[in-house]
RNA sequence: CGGGGCGUAGCGCAGCCUGGUAGCGCACCUGCCUUGGGCGCAGGGGGUCAUCGGUUCAAAUCCGAUCGCCCCGACCA
């Protein structure tokens, strides 16, 4: 039991002005955290004392599958050269150098350093597979740290590893992982939903990330109200409408069309009185790619046709150029690949362009598959062409899938309306392959005593991010109320006045009995007007209060659930077990 | 990094345009009063006005630079 006027629980009137999002404002009202610099945060004791009770079940569940281990946050340079990531990374690691000038960093995950230990150890098959897990902070120099606890350089990452002997191991660490996560995030009483995720320029072949819907969040998630369906905006897929396509015109071949000084698919379309639907968009990007001959990176020349109506998905196309940073070209380079200015450019041709010898890639969307009779421009100024039909005017070498879904398309699976909604994410699992294994050169012998490398999997939990997602999903006007399970206290004994010694012994023993049930119990004893503490009760998370007021002369006090406010007298007597019934449901 | 905004007491803000006295609310300390939703009265403490430099007899205020923080776009737990 623990009493309130002896702990340090500095709460706010009024948030900084600069907490915008809802968690940020209530954590730091509720004096759970405090600033110390842009993305970087103290815990105080209400914070800590909840974070570390979802990391205890965040532990209590990985156990199960897997070992814990504590890996250091300081890495040398070599580990990371090894891994091809020390130049990957950029200005996202944390540089420094030691006394000597070697070149260290702040660990911003862990593959390096769990990938050493097994190449150095592990050495039979009859040793896999593995799942090794810690509990640690990661360092991340973020372009822009944001939202409080949501984006930061530094936070607490349960991040695991799976070493196995084959792609068919991988997969049941992957399912354990899943399932445990589930467990995981059930205990800890979020709403979330896992989703197909874009594995990102990392490489690897499947990945879920774990969600939970907040317009706090930075993702959007695609979902379907009626299949299981769900995935992450960079991934989702969608089932399209049929097009109609237009009668071809005059001889049927391509077309000109004068269409002076018109340069957007919707302007184009209106004059012509035509669909988006029926229009090309073209898009020129230029990709830098590093060769694996390791020499210096070099442009290609990209040409992306999409149908008219649809939009770029940028983590579609990452993944289609194996992970190139890529962007738009510059006026005189499309000047010098098309011949023509931007706003006119089209399809035909696209096979032989280049730039400065390199020849461009050409990738055509997968909506555009089938398709006859459309609007392009015709790589010249003020002109666009009709009737063009994709591989018969123009050869495709590659469909592919570059759009992004949108609002109001079907699902794939089941052709009901999709929802997309903002997320935040809180975990998510890879299966990474060999990416590292190989790089790093962790072998071990088979059944045949053939070497092989073992195949990996990845996964993480953002421990701040529960907290901060808790919060998003449970608050008011007033403060929040977090799930008994990570809540610094499952209950707060109010009384109402500390100067009535019946009120105060009273109160007392109701908390000496809660706690001896196994309650973990906050005693609110200060010298405060009961307003004070009512409005400190509502701020600060605690999913129930008993308040303890005049009526403890006819043997009555109050239980209030934060969340509702819907309090109920009950006999002191029974106080236990009233509390049993709400906050150990499983029990009673 | 590109764009925008802001730095004055622990928090929220005014003062700056038009240079000369640093102010308000909350919080904090003392006393009284009060005790079911941030109560009241009286007294009090606390500020290198982000930093550095310039202009001036005089700078929170005008000028320049730097730093920090927040928000919007490319990355991720």
């Amino acid at each position: 039991m623990h009493r309130w006027s002896q702990l340090f629980i500095p709460t706010l009137r009024e948030a900084p002005a600069d907490a915008e999002v809802a968690s940020h404002k209530y954590l730091l009202r509720a004096g759970y955290i405090r600033q110390l610099s842009a993305g970087i945060y103290s815990y105080l004791f209400l914070g800590y004392r909840s974070m570390r009770k979802i990391s205890e079940i965040v532990r209590q569940e990985m156990d199960k599958i897997g070992q814990e281990f504590y890996l250091p946050a300081l890495h040398p340079r070599e580990l990371w050269e090894a891994s091809g990531r020390w130049s990957l990374m950029g200005d996202n690691m944390f540089r420094l150098k030691d006394r000597k000038g070697a070149d260290l960093c702040l660990g911003f995950t862990e593959e390096e350093v769990m990938t050493e230990i097994a190449r150095k150890e592990l050495r039979s098959y009859k040793q896999l597979p593995q799942i090794w897990y810690q509990i640690q902070s990661k360092f991340r120099d973020e372009p822009r740290p944001k939202s409080g606890l949501l984006r930061v350089r530094q936070f607490t990452m349960k991040d695991s590893y799976s070493f196995d002997l084959d792609a068919a191991g991988l997969d049941i660490s992957y399912k354990k992982h899943y399932e445990t996560y589930c467990r995981i995030f059930d205990r800890c009483g979020l709403q979330y939903m896992a989703v197909e995720a874009h594995s990102g320029a990392m490489g690897g072949s499947q990945s879920h990330e774990f969600v939970v819907n907040t317009n706090a969040g930075e993702d959007f998630v695609v979902s379907c109200p009626n299949c299981r369906y769900a995935a992450n905006l960079e991934k989702a897929t969608s089932r399209l409408e049929p097009v109609e396509d237009y009668k071809a015109t005059g001889t049927g071949e391509p077309e000109l069309v004068h269409t002076p000084g018109l340069k957007t698919v919707e302007e184009v379309a209106n004059y012509l009185g035509v669909s988006p639907k029926n229009k090309m968009k073209t898009l020129a990007l230029m990709a830098t790619e590093t060769k694996s001959g390791a020499e210096k990176p070099h442009e290609v020349p990209v040409i992306l046709f999409l149908r008219g109506d649809h939009t770029l998905n940028e983590a579609k196309l990452s993944t289609a150029l194996a992970g190139a940073q890529f962007r738009p070209m510059h006026l005189e380079e499309i000047q010098a690949v098309f011949g023509a200015p931007a706003g006119f450019l089209g399809p035909i041709g696209s096979e032989g362009r280049q730039y400065k010898g390199i020849k461009a890639r050409v990738l055509v969307d997968q909506a555009l598959l089938g398709r006859k009779n459309l609007i392009a421009g015709a790589n010249k100024e003020d002109y666009h062409l009709r009737n063009v039909t994709p591989e018969r005017d123009f050869t495709v070498s590659e469909w592919t899938d570059l759009r992004s879904v949108g609002e109001g398309e079907g699902c794939p699976n089941c052709g009901t309306t999709l929802k997309i909604a903002k997320a935040m994410e809180i975990g998510h699992i890879f299966k990474l392959g060999y990416k590292y294994s190989e790089s790093m050169g962790a072998r071990v012998l088979d059944q045949n005593g053939k070497e092989v490398a073992p195949i990996m999997g990845s996964y993480g939990i953002g421990i701040e991010r529960i907290l901060t997602a808790a919060v998003e999903q449970n608050h008011d006007n007033d403060g929040f109320w977090l799930p008994a399970a990570i809540s610094p206290f499952e209950v707060v004994v109010t009384p109402t006045n500390v100067k009535d010694a019946t009120l105060l012994s009273t109160s007392v023993q109701i908390a000496e009995q809660l706690a001896g049930a196994g309650f973990d119990v906050l005693l609110d004893d200060r010298d405060e007007r009961p307003g004070v503490k009512f409005k400190d009760a509502d701020l600060v998370g605690i999913p129930f209060r008993v308040t303890v007021g005049k009526k403890v002369t006819e043997g009555m006090v109050e239980v209030v659930p934060r969340s509702t406010h819907q309090m109920l007298d009950a006999n002191i007597r029974d106080i236990t077990s009233h509390l049993e019934k709400l906050l150990r449901p499983a029990h009673s």
